[in-house]
DNA sequence: TATCAACAGTTAACATATCAACTAAATTCT
DNA sequence: AGAATTTAGTTGATATGTTAACTGTTGATA
């Protein structure tokens, strides 16, 4: 008996890593998710903004690159961020081809306002969790990113 | 000075934890992508056959808990595996709304190849990381989804 | 038992994701 | 300089996701 005589010869459910992360990301969003909702702002689109409001300006690649949005997914996303005047482009001087994404006024008091509520949940959150471990989690999860 | 007056009224990137999650399994699915790509299968579909290796019959509506996929995702994408013959459907005999769901042969032996390859990912991927952090992270990731 | 609520699954309508192909501009190479 | 390659962003076709509404059970209640 060497106590693996059951172990399929996948890994199952409980050791995917993509599975546990998936989930966890779910349960987290589930807080998050009617705030969104009640702004009228999609995940991605949330996105976008919050990528937005960490510089003065960005280059959509960059904005593709950060918020993980695909060239094509972001470039619609774009479009009605534009039209519902949260965000703004303009043409780069030095490369035609690319053009810098700001966030207005509007869209950074959304921001704000989505931001100050999303706070009480993730207080509530590290409440549960506790401190030490949230910064653990934090910690696996960059490194994960650095070394895979 | 309390050194936080040029934090943000909200979290930023370094601090949301749906993005960190999110991140950290884009970065590990892209090892496992090429992999279902090449047998011609999308992450979704395999996430709903793996979980039906592990359990001889399992009812759609459980499936659809366990893989994350709603109702109408599972519905649709059924289809297709069935087609391929690479699952079956059988009426619930006490409960004649459901229908249960397995594994064919053929989606066994399909999981089991995919799974022998995504093996070599995970030891690779477990070696950069080391086995008690990706222990510590496993433990983390669950519970979050148990006492969020 | 008749009614009503809850549940399992599907469908329809619409939004978003993905992949490939494309335009146009900038870089690199010769 | 001129040609080939790379890069930024868009578009089109198709697949998948999402929400709400729907059918057909089953279960609870009165």
């Amino acid at each position: 008996m060497t106590g693996k005589e059951n172990e399929p010869a996948f890994r199952g459910y409980g050791r995917s890593l993509p599975m546990a992360l998936l989930r966890a990301r779910d349960t987290v969003m589930n807080r998050f998710r009617p705030i969104l909702r009640a702004h009228d702002i999609t995940e991605q689109q949330f996105r976008i903004l919050r990528a937005l409001t960490s510089a003065n300006e960005l280059r959509a690649v960059d904005v593709s690159k950060s918020t993980l949005l695909s060239p094509p997914s972001l470039s619609r996303t774009i479009k009605g961020l534009e039209q519902r005047g949260l965000i703004s482009r303009r043409m780069e001087q030095d490369d035609q081809r690319a053009f810098l994404l700001s966030i207005s006024k509007k869209g950074a008091a959304l921001v704000a306002k989505i931001g100050q509520q999303s706070e009480a949940e993730y207080l509530d959150i590290e409440s549960r969790i506790g401190a030490k471990k949230m910064d653990q989690l934090h910690k696996l999860l960059t490194e994960v990113d650095e070394k895979i």
